[in-house]
DNA sequence: TATGAATGAGAATTCATTCAT
DNA sequence: CATGAATGAATTCTCATTCAT
């Protein structure tokens, strides 16, 4: 088979794993196979655990958070940046499944995955500091805590509620942390 | 009668359960048997799926936060009652695992379960709506939310954290949201 | 426990077992002693199995049908008593679900059943020893013939019909049968 | 492709299963498998539930009457051919223990039986319309009588009896019911 | 004698992964 | 590089029967 061949694959069992995180189904690799016409091997080649394809799938949702947060510190105000960035973070979860299992792990399967992970955090690190500086957010939180924030109110919004109910749910626990977190002028 | 045999079988599978949920292992009804050396039959005799035991353990956890909650109301600051019955429910998720489920689920299988909760979640609104008459949190505030962010709180606190860590994450946590909610004097 | 308990429980368990038959459910101890509020090891020990509570079930039917054998046998009609005979067996089959299988075994657990069994097969050569030396039935026709096409004939009406039906059509086939039997005159 | 594989995989489950409708054992997938040496799930591949491996079991039977009826049709006399089908109906039953289930099922898993049947069915009325346009049967024999007269002689001559003997039992047992059916000259 | 809890073998089914073609 | 059949361990659950009280 050609390169065109694999990579049409490729490309075919990226957009069939994405339906199944679409509709909440689990990501089989057998059935993405399945459901994808291809041969079962063939995703395995591709992909050799689900965790893989995961990876794969979460990388299109990490790299614009990346973006995010870069054009978030060249902005002019510390605090509109650090709480546009955690807004961005949770709405990219809520919109795209493939990241909460992402952000919520500590290690990860693929090197790409786990650098464009640490790059993230790198942000995070650079944001916090700038609002650290800025004295504009309560001194003893970490870089560490934001994305554990972050997941805690998507979390918080999944819990006894409908999809739907989702997004107004995460902007309103947001403000609380927010709430939380800022120094008060 | 055969009551101490069965009351002693009883307690040996919810002792055997509860040492696996502490170490983090899937509450497998065939394994419980098997390592409580009791036969498998007599496993799903007293607990029909691994649910219903699930359920059994946190019965405990279930029933002492109900005493808290109906306690914390006969306190004399509303707001100081609200805010222990946050950290009561927090730390009780922390030590038990047991609990966390049963918090994030919507159905419950055993009719106590579901009692219980039903119980626990009425105090919450008794206890918001006393805090929300003594003007001391924010009006959008409501009965839902309580538990929602709860969950999120621990799970927060569970990100990229030792079990070790989690006790501190979460009493850091907690005070941004509840700095979040606070009607500020 | 006195006598006149274990005589109530003996009739407990066997009108228990009755329902179970009549609504087509398979007799399974445990569930028949359930149903009973009876404990199983008490049903155990009035009957050590399923083969014998159903053997005990079909006791009346089998003794209703020698009576009406020896009945038939007073009668003044060789081919009359033996179609009486065919008949009564057939309906017997239809009213009581216990009787076709120990029509269809070979061996009885009970020697009760296993006795009853033996009076109707001798009974049987009776009343067809009758028709042979009236000369009203073909010469061939064999002692052990006669039990088959009645069980041939129940079970012809059974395949694709409903119970409903099953009168209507068991008459026409023993109709089909006794005219293939019958010497015309 | 692993065609050779597979069908080489298929015909031995295929054939397991066969000796063990002739032994009389009870076709349980898993035992088949095991007794065929092969792998659990490729016989649940191959056959999702015993019942399409019985029908599988059956397909060559059902197809072979098929042609015997076909072939009855094209016959000259009427009455010759409907007994000629019963006889065949019969023998096959008798030959073949798959066939028993099938003829008493009032459903079929696979389509391919389903079809088989129809067909079947269909043309045991063209039969029985025809014996009836010549005079040749009762006018009151229906369609559906006829698979339950099969069926009714084959059972008859499994009640009591050893293998050995069923041939010559239904023999003499259909020789009755055809002797009840048809319009004597 | 009555009880009903305990037993454990057994049956059905699924799934991630490997391997022959 | 692609295929999809094969694998078998793992899991869940049921049932007839025994045994301790």
């Amino acid at each position: 088979m050609t390169r065109r061949d694999a990579a049409r694959n490729w490309q075919h069992i990226v957009d069939t794993g994405r339906t199944f995180l679409d509709e909440g189904r689990p990501l089989r690799l057998n059935e993405v196979a399945r459901e994808a016409a291809i041969g079962v091997a063939t995703v395995y080649r591709h992909f050799p655990t689900a965790e893989a394809l995961l990876e794969t799938l979460a990388r299109p949702g990490l790299e614009k958070l990346v973006r995010e947060a870069e054009a978030a510190l060249r902005g002019d105000d510390a605090w509109a940046a650090f709480a546009g960035f955690l807004v961005a973070g949770i709405d990219a979860q809520l919109a795209d499944p493939a990241l909460q299992p992402i952000f919520a792990a500590t290690t990860h399967e693929l090197p790409e995955t786990a650098e464009l992970v640490a790059r993230l955090d790198a942000l995070t690190g650079e944001l916090l500091a700038w609002a650290h500086t800025a004295g504009r957010i309560r001194p003893h939180v970490q870089r560490a805590d934001v994305v554990r924030l972050m997941c805690g109110v998507v979390f918080a919004a999944t819990v006894h509620a409908a999809p739907g109910e989702r997004p107004g749910l995460t902007r309103r626990y947001l403000d609380v942390v927010l709430e939380g977190l800022a120094v008060r002028a």
